[in-house]
DNA sequence: TTCTGGCACTCTGATCACCTGAGTGCTAAC
DNA sequence: GTTAGCACTCAGGTGATCAGAGTGCCAGAA
């Protein structure tokens, strides 16, 4: 797939993007000569040009410009030539301070990507895990009025759900604190959607004998744990105003897409989760990520983990000119550290 | 205050407005002769034009070109020949069906919002309710791990608050229960700083025979209700967006001022409570506001109502040139229902 | 064989002159 | 009071021109 490249090739191609990176403007080959520090003339460096525009990784907006890198050209920089920069102190420090305070999963997800935004002056986004991959940890029903009751769910993670459900009977408070028992006491520690599974399967299993307490759980956590109606805005982008100091996206109709498709969540969360299996930093470039609107732009993603299983995503969106070096090592780091004070929120909840 | 308008002129102004808001482009004599339906030559409608812009009503942006109106003609235009257009049905059909929908109150707020702007391609603008006029209606403390316990928070409107306080001292289920059944029972239906209020009375009036219960609800609540941390986003903004779509507004700068502007929410929060006290609808024009971000706005709010108390403004920000006489009964409805639907939860919560 | 200087060529973007269309103010006549 | 006429102004579009930045290619040097 990738192409052989001499290192001379491999060395200009790699100063002609970083160059390009740097203040998006195509390369011409003088300023190239200059940048590469390798005594040739912009004549040679012309004819290096022409070869790596044969081979699809730069190509020039019109004759008399300079050269940018193409799709092609960008992913062979990222997997081959690029050198991580390794974080500042300060950020670490920043990151690390900012990831551990804050009481709520949410609170802590929607500061990470606040950082991400600010830090890259691009645009944040994170998908919160999905509601049945959380822990149950505790169910608690109240009351409200004649057949309403406001269900509020605990999670591992400390995260606080409430829902209001109608009941198709009267259950007295006795009751529900039996059914709440029931499941705090037999199923604390699973998935959610391992308690709905479980619950049924007790069900059919165990028909005759069934005790009220079991029926009544049954039905009320059918109920409190149906997740058809959308879990309330599971992406949260930030700093979107960011991508409009971008001259490659700085005219009106260009950003509108792009502002739109960031808000138009679904398309987003889908490619998002196609990232969630694969592990460590994963990007798509340009075009790559089936996007029109995100042509111009790349996404940096990495998944972050609770208890080694991968719950949700974060990562940044930007021009595809944006500083990989940087980037990707920060991606990770909020992966890690996200992951870390979630896995902590639900060892020692203190 | 207002300049003494003979009715031709009057008419001349008024037809100036309306047509310089359709289009968005100054008006000239000819074409406002031809609008005008008065058979005066433009030559003669000159002459008038000459006469409102030394009124300071309208004003040209240079020799060659029509003219437009001034902020105080929109003020004059607004305060005194604005006609009101009534509402089309299916739009008052769908916002009574719409915001009688969804369980809490934040959702039909933000409903609110979203239809505010949808219908009118502008921005939708919406301050909740502050937690302090909240009426009390249910509070519950459940022990999460040691010291730290959640406390629920029902209001009347059926609106939920969960928090985690972290308590001096473990308190037994028992006691909780008690604490809890001692606030439900005596302080029901008052609001929430009230509440506050009575608690810290009792406790000086009465200080030598207080019971365990009182002394320990008093310590929780003061922790439940403290509210030093902001409540979390006061304020909604919806279809920011569609304000690109304004000649008047999109070039990049300006935009992106004004969507900073309504992003960082607490000048605009400021800005809308002022118009809490007062009833009906409310307009700032342009630099009325007093943000120069907002200096080729409008604002138009309206606040809503719990039980004949405002607690809360809504609105929509566009450009200066808005159909007014559109926007005005759609705030001034979107403001009843709202009230109406809140109201509604708290007398029949059904 | 590889590199380089030179040269003709291309394309963009800025600048300038020019023109048109829309609109104004003023004045003199109706 | 109203109107027609006229000179004037200004913004915006068009076309010409030019400089600058690049390129490709070729012939000669290393």
């Amino acid at each position: 797939m990738s192409p052989q490249l001499n290192d001379r090739a491999s060395h200009l191609f790699k100063v002609l993007v970083e160059r390009y990176i740097n203040d998006g403007q195509p390369v011409g080959s003088r300023s190239l000569a200059k940048d590469a520090g390798l005594n040739l003339s912009p004549a040679t460096i012309r004819n290096v040009m022409a070869d790596l525009e044969d081979l699809g990784l730069i190509t020039s907006p019109h004759t008399s410009a300079g050269r940018m890198p193409t799709v092609h050209g960008y992913r062979l920089f990222i997997d081959t030539l690029l050198t991580v920069k390794p974080l500042q102190d300060n950020i670490i420090r920043q990151f690390q301070q900012d990831l551990n305070e804050g009481e709520s999963p949410s609170d802590l997800l929607e500061t990470a990507s606040r950082l991400l935004s600010d830090v890259t002056h691009m645009a944040g986004v994170v998908t919160l895990p999905k509601r049945e991959t959380h822990a149950f940890k505790h169910i608690e029903f109240l009351p409200l009025s004649e057949r309403r009751l406001l269900v509020i769910l605990i999670s591992e993670q400390q995260e606080i759900h409430n829902k209001i459900i109608h009941v198709p009977r009267d259950f007295t408070p006795s009751e529900l604190q039996a059914a709440a028992n029931f499941l705090n006491t037999r199923y604390a520690g699973r998935n959610i959607h391992r308690v709905r599974e479980a619950l049924g399967r007790e069900i059919t299993e165990t028909r005759e004998r069934l005790s009220q307490e079991i029926i009544d759980a049954a039905t009320l956590t059918e109920l409190a744990l149906d997740d058809r109606k959308k879990s309330r805005n599971p992406l949260l982008v930030s700093g979107e105003i960011n991508l409009m100091d971008f001259s490659e996206l700085a005219n009106m109709d260009q950003f509108r897409n792009l502002f739109e498709t960031l808000h138009q969540k679904e398309d987003l969360i889908q490619l998002l989760d196609r990232c969630i299996e694969s592990p460590g930093v994963q990007i798509y470039i340009g075009e790559e990520s089936g996007h029109h609107a995100l042509g111009q732009c790349s996404l940096v993603t990495a998944s972050y983990s609770v208890k080694d299983q991968a719950v949700g995503v974060l990562g940044v969106i930007g021009p595809t000119r944006m500083k990989y070096e940087k980037v990707i090592p920060l991606v990770d780091l909020t992966a890690k550290l996200v992951g870390a004070a979630l896995n902590q929120r639900s060892l020692s909840p203190n």
